[in-house]
RNA sequence: GGUCCAAUAGCUCAGUUGGAUAGAGCAACAGCCUUCUAAGCUGUGGGUCGCAGGUUCGAAUCCUGCUUGGAUCACCA
């Protein structure tokens, strides 16, 4: 049993030998005991005082008595207020460090054949344009969640839905058939996505020039938005791709595959990937069936137009257009389709869509409809709804030029991480491949735990003019811990300092290795959190104070020069655990740590 | 207007089944490298937890109302 459930068992009993009543468990709190106090746990007892009638003081000191007496394990106990403080043995601590050694993963747990299987929707980019800060927001924590819910034992299946098709595609295209000249990524030097969301931007422009000149002939701006020569013929351009016209098809198919490529390279550098891609331009017509199902049902309403809708205002929602007036489908039906192929494609359990909390009215109204149409896994959608990434004037637009470019970021960060590099001069030794490479490990570092450190739901705000710090409460802080954790290990391994298998636990060990050690037993109870909660943040939290710990212990205590051989020992054992459970916990985060830096 | 979300130090953020004197980082100031990496460590200053009620032994946390900011309510995605 571990410590906890053993110190609620004795709670009970001593309640039953003390005062002769019986205390439900759930009343018992048991918490960390905070770092200004002395203790390692603390009981609350407030709650137990109409058990006890007795004042908070006195219940605490009276159970304090009986668990000191019952539980080997308690050193001592101090009650403040109607707080019990109990102080464990060292011995305790060391025994506890000492089981971690054995296990091969500390804190994950290996998912089993029957594990919960979990389906992760993220990253699900146009086609019509590069991906930026937002974007970034979305695969990190896409990718960190799968993470860490990997870790918690669960089965998970990674999904990228691209949205390939529509009429913004064809946009682009129309655009690079007017004025593109046959300009090709090789051509023009770009990358195939930045070419692509040019010719975006270049039709947007035009459009506008358009729609401007209707208005001045005397043309109503909404009439002028809907006439203007280019969006007609956008408008076509969607209906050829529709019929399957060849030509269409084969322009589409170029430009897609400039877009993939340049995807693909941001998606490498980023460390981003996926066990099954899925293509809107294969999807867009499942769930038609589902909703002609539910029109025969009744669940659904045909309008007199013919147009199909789902009727939610008895929820307190609006109706929900599922089917057009001429029989197509929009993004709902889509979804719809989707989820049912995949629930029962692959029997999973849950099914997580990564998106922006601009889409939380979408999700809600797919939830219920799908529960109206009898869905019963309908109830186990969620939707991941993560905050908007600001910047100091408000949000991202493209029309204003204000978007921050992932690739442009991420370069400006390796730039900025190879500058402080060579300040400091901690690289001077290395290759120029060694440099590019701990170089680029610190700067995406840095920006995914500047984002991941923010827990999922709320705006975050991204001042592109100070960049992205590397000191405090940051993603190189936490990898220079690492570094200095495999610099030791490595001189005592040059100096020939063997660690033994385990640890002594005869030997007196201090306050800053006792925080340690309670941080690595935090750990696997920190992964199950972040797992339960799809929060990133939980661990980049966690992380932080670790490698803060750690640092305050390096810089009170000696390592390699302790003269007690068993502390030595002991030392050595603690840093390198400290150090796996940086890496483990990082790799949640999808950060990596260097050697040296 | 309806629905949903947010508001904590000058700035960026923690604070998760309600618990002790609300914490970090940045910025400012003052210290610490002859000693395992100073991308580090230590200290000082900085708070009406948006406002007002309520529940409770106890509220930043739960409830109600209000203020402010954001998102959304398309035959867009």
């Amino acid at each position: 049993m571990n410590i906890e459930g053993k110190i609620k068992e004795n709670i009970i009993e001593a309640f039953q030998k003390i005062y002769s009543s019986e205390i439900p468990e759930k009343l018992i709190q048991i918490q960390k005991t905070r770092k200004e106090f002395i203790g390692d746990f603390t009981v609350v007892v407030f709650p137990f005082l109409r058990f006890s009638k007795k004042s908070p003081e006195l219940t605490a000191e009276q159970l304090g008595v009986y668990l000191k007496d019952n539980v080997s394990e308690i050193n001592e106990f101090n009650v403040i207020k109607g707080f019990l403080n109990l102080k464990f043995l060292d011995s305790f601590w060391i025994d506890f460090l000492n089981t971690t050694l054995l296990e091969e993963n500390y804190g994950f747990k290996q998912a089993k054949e029957d594990s919960e299987k979990i389906m992760i929707e993220y990253s699900s980019p146009n086609t019509n344009k590069p991906l930026h800060l937002g974007h970034v927001r979305n695969n990190l924590l896409g990718y960190s969640v799968a993470q860490i819910l990997k870790a918690s034992g669960k089965n998970v299946m990674k999904v990228n839905l691209v949205n390939d098709r529509g009429i913004h595609i064809c946009k682009s295209m129309l655009a690079w058939q007017k004025w593109g000249n046959g300009q090709t990524p090789e051509t023009s030097h770009l990358k195939g996505d930045k070419l692509v969301g040019n010719y975006y931007v270049k039709f947007d422009q035009e459009y506008k020039k358009q729609v401007a000149t209707l208005i001045n002939k005397g043309i109503s701006a909404d009439d002028a938005k809907k006439q203007a020569p280019l969006l007609v013929e956008a408008q076509k351009m969607l209906l050829k791709w529709e019929m399957k016209d060849a030509e269409t098809i084969a322009l589409w198919e170029k430009m897609n595959a400039w877009v993939y490529k340049g995807f693909d390279e941001t998606y490498n550098k980023l460390g981003i990937d996926f066990d099954k891609v899925y293509y809107e331009s294969e999807t867009y017509l499942l769930g038609k069936a589902i909703v002609a199902e539910g029109l025969k049902n009744g669940v659904l309403i045909k309008k007199e137009d013919g147009s199909v809708w789902a009727d939610l205002t008895k929820d307190g929602l609006d109706e929900k257009l599922l089917l057009r007036a001429d029989g197509t489908s929009v993004y709902m039906t889509q979804d719809i389709g989707t989820a049912n192929q995949r629930f029962s494609e692959f029997n999973i359990d849950k099914l997580i869509y990564v998106v922006g909390n601009e889409q939380n009215y979408h999700f809600q109204v797919l939830a219920l409809v799908l529960k109206k149409l009898g869905y019963s896994w309908a109830d186990n959608l969620f939707h991941l709804s993560y905050g908007m990434v600001e910047l100091p004037n408000g949000k991202m637009k493209s029309r204003e030029g204000t978007v921050v470019d992932a690739d442009d970021l991420l370069n400006e960060m390796i730039e900025t991480a190879r500058e402080t590099s060579e300040e400091l001069g901690k690289l001077d030794s290395y290759s120029d491949e060694e440099v590019n490479n701990v170089v680029e490990t610190i700067a995406l570092g840095a920006l995914k735990y500047f984002i991941l450190k923010v827990d999922p739901k709320k705006n975050m705000l991204f001042n592109p003019k100070e960049s992205i710090d590397f000191n405090g409460n940051t993603g190189p802080f936490i990898q220079y811990s690492y570094a200095r954790i495999k610099s030791v290990l490595n001189k005592a391994k040059n100096q020939n300092i063997k660690q033994t298998e385990n640890v002594s636990n005869k030997i007196k060990i201090n306050e800053k290795e006792i925080s340690l050690i309670k941080l690595i037993f935090d750990y696997p109870s920190t992964i199950i959190e972040a797992a339960d909660s799809y929060s990133p943040a939980l661990i980049a939290n966690y992380i932080y104070d670790f490698a803060k710990e750690f640092n305050q212990f390096y810089h009170d205590c000696t390592i390699l020069k302790e003269p007690d051989i068993n502390i030595r020992n002991f030392r050595l054992i603690l840093s390198d655990m400290v150090g796996k459970i940086i890496k483990s916990s990082m790799s949640l985060l999808g950060i990596n740590v260097p050697k040296r830096m």
